[in-house]
DNA sequence: AGGGATATTGTAAGCGCTTACATTTATATT
DNA sequence: AATATAAATGTAAGCGCTTACAATATCCCT
């Protein structure tokens, strides 16, 4: 054998037209029961499987989505890309995965790579990037969704909730229990809507506390572990030390926590530590984070019923907003020297 | 506008060919710079994009390279894949991604969207698969490469490691530090070599230890941070109670560890914990774990390079077995009650 | 300036499939 | 049994691109 069989040698071999061989295998009931037991011998003698560039030129659907998410590297967005996928799955859909690695010009390449290879439909994350490439989707005609984000008024629909105003509940909290020296670690704000969201959400709690949010101690840096204990390591150099530190999510606070272990600080007595959205990790290390639970299942699950709606010209998209939670858990505590009231 | 411009659209702009427009996108050397100047800002102007089907079918090459793992929802796989996308990413590749879910079904269906959608090569996990399957490979003359996991003689080459060697050597380092009531939270068997590998290690070094490898208790569950920790009460309700767990990976371990703590056991005075993989989880709970160090970013790097290579014809592919190393961190410790020597 | 070698461009034949339309065959109706 | 209808199958025209081969244009010699 020289060469993987074709529908032609699978029509020949069953001595019908390609016809009712494409037939046999795409529209079943369409087909006689004793054809279609011809045709599924010979293919099944050939080993054939449909060439699918073939069949996507001919028939212009892939069934198959793309996502591209900003890293594969830690379980941000594993959760909800694994109920995503399931979704898919029984509805028929092959899901392919793509990341950009936080970059705002790989993920354009990505886009185009994914267009090009005939994703019927895309999920992206978040909102901020290049409008030239909505323009784009629009004209290749590629239904996208934003995910991990919500923005009513965006270039494409979005499933997701507010960054902001969760982490702005969130540092309510922790600005209520008495804090006043507070620092962050944010992840990049560069092409990072969620990340800028979050920061924003503590600058606004902050004023509404009558704070000046210039005040907040910030260091932006990318969401890695190490990156997270560095930073710690910075911030509890500074005068005055901060009393609990905000971070950008779980992945930073993981960082900072190890380092506080490291620093031989005690947290909470000596300092707080907070994340953001409720990875297992944040229930895997001691003390467990106070951090944002994020429906990912949830949104995931929904984000691809809305994809698949869109593709399949059902809806045009519309935007659907979850809720977060506040999970408080032993790495946030008082004020250290607070007396009790 | 009411379809996406094709390369027809482009030559006629450009007053051209379409041989000629083609050419200024894939050899522009072969091509004078006024045509190509002028064929560009065609292509600029029309906003236009291969269309990828029509282009893997006439040329039959995609380059892309596609990966099937078992799963994306914990980080096991995810430093080795990042590390196989950059450098496939440097040699003019694109990378796709497929999850299993654990399920040989699944993977198959997998392996077959993947080859179906012109995927040029394979990357897989481990070597346990129905031979249908490889055969199917041959037939459709796509290269496979086996990953986190090293077999000389396996149907595909495989770039990896020793699960069994590796466990052994971790095994030996417990029992030698004297625990004789040894218990395992092993993953799932079947379809996954490197975890029957893994619990072929520590059986072999039982033997070697004149323990009956029939004694071993064992636990086989999914790699989840919850089966972990169930797994481990179960163990702890055994008589004699083990005075170590080791574990399948850190996934297991992580979860058995927090567990301990839930029970109000110290670990490692009361009972030791080890794990497998060295995932950044493994650091970052307390005690750290003993795991076995796996060159993740070396193996994945290494897999991109020959994949590629025999993509491109020039090997027929080659087994690399790279090394591991034990980590021996704060959660293996003596054997609780004895007295030090 | 003429002739061959070389670089550039054009022509047109597929790549393997789907699907509109035409044709044949089976089934129902009177 | 003849006709109307419906079901099954076949025919053939693309889908948008690459590339072998043919046709031109350009260049370098003598």
């Amino acid at each position: 054998m020289n060469t993987a069989p074709t529908l032609d040698d699978v029509a020949r071999v069953a001595r019908v037209s390609t016809a009712t061989v494409s037939r046999c295998l795409n529209m079943p009931e369409r087909v006689t029961d004793k054809t279609r037991a011809r045709v599924l011998s010979a293919v099944e003698a050939l080993g054939y499987t449909p060439n699918f560039a073939a069949r996507v030129m001919a028939a212009r659907r892939t069934f198959t989505i793309g996502a591209i998410i900003p890293t594969m590297e830690n379980a941000i967005f594993a959760r909800g890309l694994q109920a995503f996928q399931e979704e898919l799955h029984a509805r028929g859909y092959t899901l392919l995965v793509a990341s950009s690695a936080y970059q705002p010009e790989l993920e354009q390449e990505q886009i185009k790579a994914l267009v090009a290879r005939g994703a019927d439909g895309l999920l992206l994350i978040g909102h901020d990037r290049d409008p030239a490439i909505y323009e784009y989707l629009a004209r290749q005609r590629v239904p996208a969704l934003a995910a991990w984000s919500f923005v009513d008024d965006g270039a494409i629909p979005s499933i997701g909730f507010s960054n902001r105003d969760a982490m702005f509940e969130l540092a309510q909290d922790v600005l209520q229990s008495g804090h006043r020296e507070i620092a962050m670690i944010s992840g990049v704000i560069r092409g990072n809507d969620r990340a800028r969201a979050r920061l924003e959400g503590v600058r606004a709690a902050m004023t509404d506390h009558g704070l000046d949010p210039a005040q907040l101690t910030l260091i932006e840096t990318p969401y890695e572990i190490e990156n997270g204990a560095d930073a710690f390591a910075t911030l509890m150099d500074r005068q005055p030390r901060p009393t609990v530190v905000l971070c950008g999510n779980d992945v930073l606070a993981a960082g900072a926590l190890r380092q506080a272990h490291h620093l031989g600080l005690r947290v909470p007595q000596d300092v707080s530590i907070t994340g953001f959205d409720d990875l297992e990790l944040a229930r895997l290390v001691s003390p467990a984070l106070a951090t944002v639970h994020v429906p990912h299942r949830e949104m995931g699950r929904e984000a691809a019923r809305m994809l698949v709606d869109m593709v399949e010209g059902k809806t045009p998209g519309t935007s659907v907003r979850l809720g977060t939670t506040l999970h408080r858990r032993a790495s946030l505590g008082a004020v250290p020297g607070d007396m009790p009231h």
